[in-house]
RNA sequence: GGCCCUAUCGUCUAUCGGUUAGGACACAAGCUUCUCAAGCUUGGAAGCCGGGUUCGAUUCCCGGUAGGGUCACCA
């Protein structure tokens, strides 16, 4: 039995934040590798900002991502709670009530409550990052309340992690500088003292705070551009942690089996989109064959529809294969279609007469190629199109012979019109023996003129 | 600016005083059925600077520099 308790405390003021995904992977994985309780606890003392909109996209996210927790909590919900404690701490007089005037409307005069603060130099050993140490008289008499009901973050949170028995707080390095604040409302309310980690913060490119500006932040972007959860999980996680196996592909079980908070770096780590994008490709690759082909198609048909192009469900089926190696997230998928890279399977290419022929071929050899492997394909039973490779046979000798180049640019530019894609024998395969031959007749035609 | 934290290839990192400083992403070249993608092979690429400690420092200590965080009646 483990009495470790950790918590997840974002505050709704804001579509769920990679930062936000990052705290509770590293909290969640502390937890579960022990055997401990998580509390989701949404931080909403600050009404203005705060809306259930935005903690529901918390929610959302992190349970996409694959994460869960095993108690539910609002910071306002435990209000009561909070003001007998500023109450006690004013009996006490470890706290008074201050007649001032207010910050934000100034003119009305407010009763804020502020500490009264000890003046002590505070130490606290962080478990990622040893000791630390604050002279903590240069906080002066800091604001804990706004009013008596309506205690401010720093008061909130060391009631409620005292409240929860939480052991371990885990969270980012901004939260270091409150430590030595929330240590001395902990001591003037004698709440034990929970273990810290404070883990660094990470950067965008340009190593300054990961903004809008400087890339995608919010983890509902990225599942939209068809990025996979167990992808964002795994980057996520090794983004300032490194298993002690030294493996970086690791499922939520083995990061959990791996994790230990000693092994989380201390330096700050640059979020890079291309890593993320290795990793989603492989995730990509390591998916079921039927849920790709699923979406595959989902996002293809999308593209179509908007188009106007009718949509063959088959055809669709058949491309699968190429598109599995072409992509590293959906939104690539979504780029490729709307640029018309597959339109060719579904109807007539619109071919260039003088880009058939290969560079440095003549026009009259490119048709004898061209007739050629005509023959060749014609004469190939139907059923031998149910398989590229013996489309490649058939045309194979005949192409080694003459030039390669010179033979298969002018077939595979025939029959898609584009001067990048899948080889010939691939796209003969998918498109049938008919649309092959087809093809290869207009393509004969163009050149004719 | 004060306080706090950090510092190895372009990026993420390994190294826990002695290594040809290793790996991954990205990049380049070559190979593999013409193009593209993938794959495979190969390659270039790093210890911020200055002092110590030590037989020996990337590693330990100090200083500088740089970057980040924080200085709310936000969280």
């Amino acid at each position: 039995m483990s009495s470790i308790r950790v918590r997840f405390p974002p505050s709704p003021t804001g579509y769920c934040h990679v930062g936000t995904a990052r705290m509770a992977v590293l909290n969640y994985l502390f937890a579960r590798k022990h055997g401990g309780v998580i509390i989701f606890r949404s931080e909403d003392t600050d009404k203005e900002r705060s809306s259930r909109e935005y903690e529901e996209d918390i929610i959302e996210q992190l349970h996409w991502l694959g994460l869960s927790w095993d108690e539910f909590h609002r910071t306002t919900e435990l209000v009561s709670t909070h003001t007998k404690m500023l109450q006690k701490l004013i009996d006490e007089d470890k706290a008074y009530l201050s007649e001032e005037e207010s910050k934000k409307e100034p003119g009305k005069m407010v009763r804020v409550v502020r500490m009264r603060n000890p003046g002590k130099v505070v130490t606290f050993t962080d478990i990622i990052r040893g000791e630390i140490t604050f002279d903590t008289t240069e906080l002066k008499d800091f604001t804990i309340a706004r009013a008596i009901d309506d205690p401010l973050y720093n008061f909130a949170v060391v009631v409620d992690d005292g409240e929860m028995g939480i052991t371990h707080v885990i969270r980012g390095e901004d939260h270091i500088s409150n430590t030595p604040r929330q240590i001395l409302i902990q001591e003037a309310l004698g709440y034990p003292r929970p273990e810290y980690a404070h883990y660094p913060l990470h950067l965008g490119s340009d190593r300054s705070k990961l903004s809008k500006r400087t890339g995608d932040v919010a983890v509902r972007s990225y599942r939209e551009k068809g990025y996979l959860a167990p992808a964002l999980l795994n980057y996520l996680a090794t983004l300032g942690w490194t298993a002690p196996s030294g493996k970086e592909i690791l499922s939520l079980e083995e990061m959990i089996g791996e994790f230990e908070l000693t092994d989380v770096h201390k330096s700050g780590a640059v979020f890079d989109i291309e890593k993320l994008n290795w990793y989603n490709r492989h995730y990509l690759q390591a998916m079921l064959a039927a849920d790709f082909a699923a979406e595959s198609n989902k996002v293809l048909k999308a593209s179509f529809d908007a188009r106007g192009i009718p949509w063959d469900e088959a055809k669709a089926t058949g491309l699968v294969p190429i598109i599995r190696d072409h992509i590293s997230v959906w939104d690539d998928l979504r780029a490729l279609a709307d640029k018309r890279e597959f339109d060719y399977f579904f109807m007539e290419p619109q071919p260039d007469a003088s880009r058939i022929p290969q560079k440095g071929v003549s026009a009259a050899d490119t048709i004898r190629h061209l007739e050629c492997v005509k023959q060749l394909l014609s004469a190939l039973p139907l059923s031998d199109y149910a398989d590229a490779e013996r489309i490649k046979a058939a045309v194979w000798e005949y192409a080694g012979a003459e030039g390669r180049g010179a033979v298969l640019w002018p077939l595979r530019y025939s029959l898609t019109g584009l001067e990048k894609s899948p080889d010939p024998f691939e796209v003969a395969h998918l498109i049938g023996k008919e649309a092959t031959l087809r093809r290869i007749d207009a393509a004969l035609a163009m050149l004719a003129i």
